[in-house]
RNA sequence: GGCCCGUUCGUCUAGGGGUUAGGACGCCAGAUUUUCAUUCUGGUAGCAGGGGUUCGAUUCCCCUACGGGCUACCA
């Protein structure tokens, strides 16, 4: 089995946006595959109708593309083993499900939902909790009850029946996962799933198992969420005569919430204010709207590089890596067992570096877009040397606004504190005088504003920090910024000049 | 409740019978920057508890506690 080609698949079920727990998962599986030089396959699992959600598919397919996680099949590309919908495979499925009525590994059951639902609150009174299984299936409506001849005339007659999955008495499914070793399940604690649903689609564990072998998946990686159904579904593949063609099973650990209890769901990020999904999301039903890392600014490659380092190591002190990086190094043996706890900030710095990393030029097309939304025109050369003189104060394209706006709007009020604390009496008439040397300097360049400033200020003896910092804050605004002769550079020298005297105009109205 | 999984600094983690228990994020401090930030340097902080096994357990075993998952005609 160690020979067969690695064929992996993602599948979602398109009940709603993919969180980033389900995009590690996705990721996993991709690096996995690369690493093997094998497959990596979509599948779309949509056998509930109820719970499907427009769109989710198309934002499951968008998110893959967004983080580069390619996949060599499924829907849309196509591939040997489709359809890769659910949906579109429902005509498969029967004859399975048939399969294993007539071995003997299942059984009709008809009881209703409503009566199951009765005998669940009837249980739950007396603090029990009700499983439909080896102890309870005597008792029940099904074909082990029922004569035969009735149940064929049920069936017949068209009778709502599922079809359940007969679990073995006194058995012990042992399975080796990739991840945590040996997992034992003693049969008589476990019940008997539905496979087969009364509206003629099988559940998930049926069309999953199904799915799995006509693809040739090798390896099922998963979430830990499932770990608890790999008995039934290893049982399966004995049942269905497939065990010869078994995956290897690997189930990942969860990804918690930053703070309190549990994993990571869909409202914790707006309440942190991080993105707990790759792309926006807006809830049709409900309006609501939910952050996506693109949308929030964070650069793919930071995403997959966070995301890799959550749950999974290379035991080296490398974090950095990119995609194709972490596809020569992957392996399933170096993913942690237990669950992780998602930290922002971490997340933060992963983008910082992706973002330190790019050049100038390409910061200043991706600043360009904010511009325009901010109704500001500037030149290409102008922007390019603002972005160059902020850029290692940002972690984001969105901060270089906030760290650099001033470069392109006059400041409309003056930082109270830094006011009373650098503007005294005497500097409006200091100021004055500096317009008169920033006139009637030559080269309007960095070195030679700052040596004529210098000269200047030597000659008259004045305090070096008692000039510099009031006239920051004309032309900045505030006591921030990259270094004050470049933001004169860059604004140039009237606009410099016209920066002074306006700020003295107005807080001497102070 | 039952079954299963897990537990190393606040967080992500390395390690694994004898280590000064290593790194990263965060935080704190110093240096540089006549501002702020960056950067650099340093620091803070951890093996859940109790029993074994052993010359020696953070590492192996058991128990407890805690955390997590599952327990639908959902996936």
């Amino acid at each position: 089995m160690t020979d067969r080609k690695v064929r992996v698949r993602f599948a979602p079920s398109p009940t709603g946006p993919l969180h980033m727990g389900g995009v590690r998962t996705a990721l996993f599986n991709y690096l996995f595959a690369k690493k093997h030089g094998g497959d990596f396959l979509l599948r779309i699992e949509d056998t509930d109708q109820n719970r499907f959600v427009p769109g989710a598919e198309e934002y499951i397919i968008e998110s893959l593309n967004w983080c580069g996680l390619q996949f060599n099949e499924g829907p849309g590309i196509g591939g040997n083993y489709g359809p890769y919908r659910q949906s579109e495979r429902k005509s498969l499925y029967k004859k399975y499900a048939d399969q294993l009525l007539e071995s003997g590994w299942a059984y009709y059951a008809f009881d209703t939902p409503e009566e199951l639902e009765a005998i669940r609150l009837e249980a739950e009174k007396d603090g029990e909790v009700f499983s439909y299984g080896i102890q309870t299936r005597g008792k029940l409506c099904n074909s082990l009850t029922l004569e035969k001849n009735e149940v064929e005339k049920r069936v017949a007659t068209g009778e709502n029946f599922v079809v359940r999955f007969k679990m073995p008495e006194n058995t012990n499914v042992t399975e080796n996962d990739i991840i945590r070793g040996e997992v034992t399940f003693y049969t008589n604690a476990l019940d008997d799933k539905v496979v087969f649903k009364a509206n003629g689609m099988p559940t998930y564990h049926l069309a999953n198992v199904v799915d799995d072998y006509l693809m040739e998946i090798s390896h099922v990686i998963r979430g830990e969420e499932w770990l608890s159904s790999m008995p039934l579904h290893v049982l399966l593949y004995k049942a269905l005569g497939w065990e010869n063609t078994k995956p290897r099973f690997a189930h990942l650990p969860l990804i918690l919430k930053p703070v309190g209890k549990g994993k990571l769901s869909k409202r914790d990020g707006d309440k942190m204010g991080f993105p707990v999904f790759p792309l926006k999301w807006e809830d049709k039903e409900t309006g609501e709207t939910f952050h996506g890392y693109r949308e929030d600014g964070y650069f793919p490659e930071a995403f997959i590089n966070l995301l890799a380092l959550l749950g999974w190591n290379p035991g080296t002190e490398q974090e950095i890596f990119s995609k194709e990086e972490l596809a020569g190094i992957f392996s399933l043996e170096r993913v942690v067992k237990s669950g992780s706890r998602f930290d922002p900030e971490k997340a933060k710095w992963f983008n910082k570096h992706y973002f330190q990393q790019k050049t100038d030029a390409e910061l200043t097309e991706l600043f360009k877009p904010v511009l325009k939304e901010k109704q500001v025109t500037a030149s290409d050369g102008k922007v390019l040397k603002v972005v160059s003189e902020v850029k290692e104060r940002c972690q984001f394209v969105a901060e270089l606004w906030e760290q650099g706006s001033f470069f392109f709007l006059v400041p409309e009020s003056y930082d109270e504190k830094t006011v009373q604390k650098r503007w005294l009496p005497e500097t409006p008439g200091q100021l004055t005088a500096i317009c008169g040397v920033f006139d009637s300097a030559g080269n309007w360049e960095q070195p030679l504003i700052k040596e004529a400033f210098s000269n200047f200020m030597n000659e008259k003896g004045w305090n070096f920090g008692a000039v510099m910092n009031p006239l920051r804050l004309c032309l900045v605004g505030g006591n921030v910024g990259p270094d004050l002769f470049k933001i004169c550079e860059i604004l140039g020298k009237e606009e410099t000049v016209s920066r002074i005297k306006t700020a003295i105009k107005k807080l001497a109205e102070f």
